[in-house]
DNA sequence: GGTTCGGTGTGGTCCGACCACACGTGGTAA
DNA sequence: TTACCACGTGTGGTCGGACCACACCGAACC
């Protein structure tokens, strides 16, 4: 399943799998950072632009950051961001027809239900120090409040506020797939809100229900935060979404 | 959220930025071949390095597949293979600690849970053509009655029954997910069997329970079919986990 | 002592060159 | 006429060199 059989050690590949090696077997760490360009070719036989060609795979994929100049900021900088790779798949795999929306929607479905439900039954644990902080979540909430906030504006926070409960759940995998697919689906929800007809009863409607989701979570009632949360996403993508049909009979990309 | 505000136009970036714009107003399909290399580089301005560079990213995200030589099937041609970027990135994700097994194990278990569920639910559909296809799932778990199979060839054929059942639930997203998740604790997984004292108990035990799962969807049982998936996976790795420790104190990444 | 001005090493980019590869095509031989 | 083979051509893959902007850091200077 790794590709790596017999074939082709392509040169960049070599140098992602060198690395990959030297994070499985702890002489890289996050923080630590990778030997320049120049000398990595020279390490492994390998031109530079081979090495960078992997260094930009691993930038995507938010394993390293990169910093020009000198100094202890400069250079390539192993920082294991989850979700900044998470959101380039996603985007992509939906901007190439990869991902269908409706697929995206669903397993956010999953998820988001999940989470509520896992919230709320951590609320229920007697040393409060263990329970989830959904301080952030009711930060947004507030700000969400607030009356004059423009459409635009307001998905933003709700975003955040999804977000912040993936990050209460402390499931860091969960929280950067959140992330992900949020961004797969951003212009599409983008393009929903011109759909709306009044969105001044929407915004309402939807005020409530997160506040009755966060309201279950605290009350440790996990059936009705998972449900609370379904009806809240199934019933505003069922208002919101602009192409209803799930895939047109296109070209299969085969091999 | 987006990083795209105002600063950096780095050359390997606006080619990401053209071609992703050309796939979403659909000037690129799967199955098409983007212009060579040398084309692009000059069309858009920059270096044919920095247009490998952007090229390299999209083939790890399962984007896009390169050949050489000359013909139809020279160039590169955009496949969006869900599964392949996916599996990258967990991977990676998890060999430089950004992911922590455990978080990856409870995504695995909510996920697995939920295409039970699902199953099950559509199983009950009254034109049986909609309904989900387990043929696969049946064929590989007449596999794994084999008599002398090694634990490693079990293992296999467990993850992909388990992949088997996603792809029947219709879920490219989840379907991909899975693939991943399973990729980014497959060195873990490996590690695990090592630790199982009773490989034939064992063996046994979890071809019963898949069996179990796949009667429960059959038979419309939504409830059972979710509590016997969620059980048979957390039952599992509570047996093998090689370390049980979630996250040791490791220096935040940060800036 | 404080300030300034190069040196130095970093990633970022471009260019030119060469290679292996695979398809087409045209010439050649049967 | 037909089958075969060799070469041309365009593709990605790789390498090496060159230059740039940048940021630090230390030495020289005021």
């Amino acid at each position: 399943m790794a590709s790596d059989a017999s074939a082709e050690p392509r040169a960049w590949e070599q140098v992602l799998q060198h690395i990959e090696r030297r994070l499985l077997d702890g002489e890289l760490a996050p923080g630590d950072r990778l030997p320049g360009e120049r000398v990595l070719a020279a390490e492994l036989g390998v031109g530079r632009s081979s090495v960078r060609e992997a260094l930009r795979v691993l930038e995507v994929l938010g394993l390293i950051r990169t910093h020009a100049g000198s100094g202890p900021t400069a250079g390539a900088i192993i920082i294991a961001t989850p979700g900044g790779g998470m959101s380039a798949l996603m985007r992509l795999q939906v901007a190439a027809n990869g991902f269908p929306v409706a697929d995206i929607v669903a397993m956010r479905l999953v998820l988001e239900a999940s989470v509520a439900d896992g919230l709320a039954a951590a609320s229920a644990l007697v040393p409060q120090t263990d329970a989830p902080d959904l301080e952030p979540a009711d930060r947004l909430l507030d700000a969400m409040d607030a009356p004059d906030l423009a459409p635009a504006e307001f998905l933003a926070l709700d975003a955040a506020f999804h977000l912040a409960l993936a990050e209460a759940s402390g499931n860091q995998v969960i929280t950067a797939t959140m992330a992900g697919l949020r961004s797969g689906i951003e212009g599409y929800a983008r393009a929903g809100l011109a759909t709306i007809a009044d969105w001044h009863a929407t915004s309402d409607r939807l005020r409530g229900e997160h506040r009755g989701v966060v309201a279950a979570i605290r009350a440790a009632d996990a059936a009705s935060a998972r449900s609370r949360m379904h009806d809240h996403i199934a019933g505003y993508y069922a208002e919101t979404f602009i192409d209803p049909a799930p895939a047109p009979a296109r070209t299969p990309p085969s091999r």
